[in-house]
DNA sequence: CCATATACGTCAACAATGCTGACTCATTTT
DNA sequence: AAAATGAGTCAGCATTGTTGACGTATATGG
């Protein structure tokens, strides 16, 4: 790979606000362009940590990703299941699907509404998320590790700002039942 | 939407260990499963805020990417975007070409070796990652805002420790340049 | 009880964005 | 001169998202 890119990076004309002495909005700017690069590197990454594994059993991060909020909400309903990933029925239809007739998650009807098919993980789901979980669980560790724990605070606090509402309220009640383990 | 969610969580027997008493170890995968959740959310809702801009112009989000990366590299060489995105050549020939061709990107042949194209945004393909740019920065200004400015810094650790060390270099060596401003 | 809404599933077609493999051409390096 | 590198291109395919249109079972409200 060439030199370019460090040679060149940030001297762009462009990147200069026209007025002069204006060196703190350029720095507001540098800083949240900084946060792009962050969030594109660290999810990036954060995701590949797991796709060896999914690649070996052929499937995708779609399905990881129903495996994830299943694994951690058992009994979930595919409406909720559908609001948390924000996508439509039919896309969820297909990797659902699979995962079903595969033997990783197990649909039972509701008791208190028998139109809901709830969604648990079968032990062979729960094996299979946890190895993925596994993967992606040691590069967060070393990352706290490296960041210190005061940093981890900070950086929770950060990505729950990014995020809207809905996103932040499901946050945060994970956070207090996981305290309080009130079903 | 149902209640079924935020009943369940947390009570799937998977996630109590075997031994008993290390609630330790259960608080650790608890705040570990959390940060999946974290990336999943924060990413999600931060490149859906450029969608709506994108939608308009009829590009998507590996358009955006394109542009962020030139617009912050400029003469930047293809191969050197091929290193930051980690796709292919084809896959980025697609969507760099249609950005060429539209306008939004220029080529100039490389001084020091001709067969590179370096890439740089024209004055529409800066005015158009700039709209990008400000839904994106309005969301992570009400993020920084929310969680404080010294929250800002543990972010910053965490996902620099998250990525791989190629990504590292890359975001260290943007930090010094745009504080030393040297080439 | 009946009308309407909801939860879930399904078929079909299409779009965006990844991938592999195979080649060409220009230029640089050895 | 040979080999490597930077860039482009064609063809085909996989994953995962989208709309639109229906069908069925169950719940809910007048």
């Amino acid at each position: 790979m060439s030199d370019q890119r460090s040679a060149s990076r940030t001297s762009a004309s462009a990147a200069q606000p026209a007025a002069a002495g204006s060196n703190l909005l350029f720095l507001r700017e540098e800083e949240i362009r900084s946060a792009q690069d962050l969030l594109f590197f660290a999810y990036r990454d954060f995701t590949n940590a797991a796709d060896v594994i999914l690649d070996e059993i052929g499937l995708g991060r779609a399905h990881h990703r129903c495996l994830h909020f299943i694994g951690r909400n058992p009994g979930l309903a595919v409406t909720d299941l559908l609001g948390l990933l924000r996508i439509t029925k039919q896309s969820l239809a297909r990797v659902l699907g699979l995962l079903v007739d595969e033997g990783y998650v197990a649909q039972s009807p509701g008791r208190a509404d028998r139109r809901q098919r709830l969604l648990t993980l079968t032990e062979r789901g729960q094996a299979l998320e946890r190895r993925l979980f596994e993967q992606q669980r040691d590069r967060l560790i070393a990352a706290y590790r490296e960041a210190g724990s005061g940093a981890v605070e900070g950086f929770r606090r950060v990505m729950r700002g990014i995020m809207d509402d809905e996103a932040r309220q499901y946050i945060d009640s994970a956070d207090t039942s996981a305290r309080g383990r009130k079903g």
